[in-house]
DNA sequence: CCTTAATATCTTAGTAGTGAGATTCACAAT
DNA sequence: ATTGTGAATCTCACTACTAAGATATTAAGG
């Protein structure tokens, strides 16, 4: 003889942990891309894209890396690291260099030009990106961050709950 | 006679505040990026991308729709809401009504064979996201959901520190 | 050596959009 | 009726990529 189980198991496709995360899944992208739009505004005075400053904001911090090392970095393909510093290249801001152990292998590297640019619009953006998160206090941002870590670290990881 | 002033004024472009909205900035960034992908993959099963499903999620849940509030709901040009309605049409999962009361709009409405498609794929992909939040326990998903919503809200005001 | 596999970059074709402007229409004030 | 203003959608040209595959090179094993 069979028992009627009154509840099922299953649950429902919006219990309480289902609705906590499709609303946190919202509150993250606006918030994205409301500080993306004014980053983006931030840098468009100066012509450059974000991606075009992620690349040169490294190449500033680290020096000369190979284009692998960029793109892992900036997380694009392949093919968009070699177009991006081509564009980058034409207008006279990165240029590459050979790799002497290893003939497969580029460098970029910032000219003195794009060198001179970074200097002037690093400390700008900089300064954009913290009015855009000044809706937060500095404590505030720093649990954001904190709580922010973890979610992206176990997301990226492919964490599955039990 | 002169006086030399000992410190510049002007705060560093990497002082405390700034460095840690930077961090934030990263963090929000990757995160996003991480959850997208998660999320991401889970509707490719299927055939349709993030955006497809936020139109064809807010028709299930709301009902049919004039263009433009589809477009305001989530955040496209008007020429991308025709060409994703267009696509979304030609699979015949949506479809476009007149509008009785003003010749220039159309409503976007989900078909049948839409409606059967997002009973069967929403609780599935809300499961997803739920999934690609875990690294979160529930409370603390909340105060993440406070935190970035306080952040987005302020930033696309376009709220800047004194 | 020679073969195989792996790596680094580049090429090509295609995609998912954006942005500007065109079109059609509604509405209010002549 | 007519005119001006603005709204809703569509069209078109363009951008910033991605994905898959080509090319060149290195590295490892036999």
């Amino acid at each position: 003889m069979t028992t009627t189980i009154a509840r099922p198991r299953a649950p429902k496709a919006t219990d309480a942990s289902t609705a906590t995360a499709l609303k946190l899944y919202t509150v993250l992208s606006r918030a994205q891309r409301a500080i993306g739009e004014r980053t983006q505004a931030d840098l468009e005075q100066h012509g450059i894209s974000i991606t075009e400053f992620a690349i040169m904001e490294a190449l500033f911090h680290k020096g000369p890396l190979l284009l692998g090392e960029v793109q892992r970095k900036i997380l694009v393909s392949s093919g968009g690291i070699t177009f991006l510093v081509d564009k980058l290249t034409d207008r006279g801001f990165v240029e590459r260099k050979m790799c002497p152990s290893d003939r497969r292998a580029r460098y970029a590297s910032l000219t003195r030009k794009g060198e001179v640019l970074m200097k002037d619009i690093f400390p700008r953006h900089a300064a954009a990106i913290r009015d855009a998160m000044s809706g937060l206090s500095p404590a505030e941002q720093k649990e954001a961050t904190v709580l922010l870590k973890r979610l992206g670290l176990a997301a990226a990881a492919g964490d599955n709950p039990a």
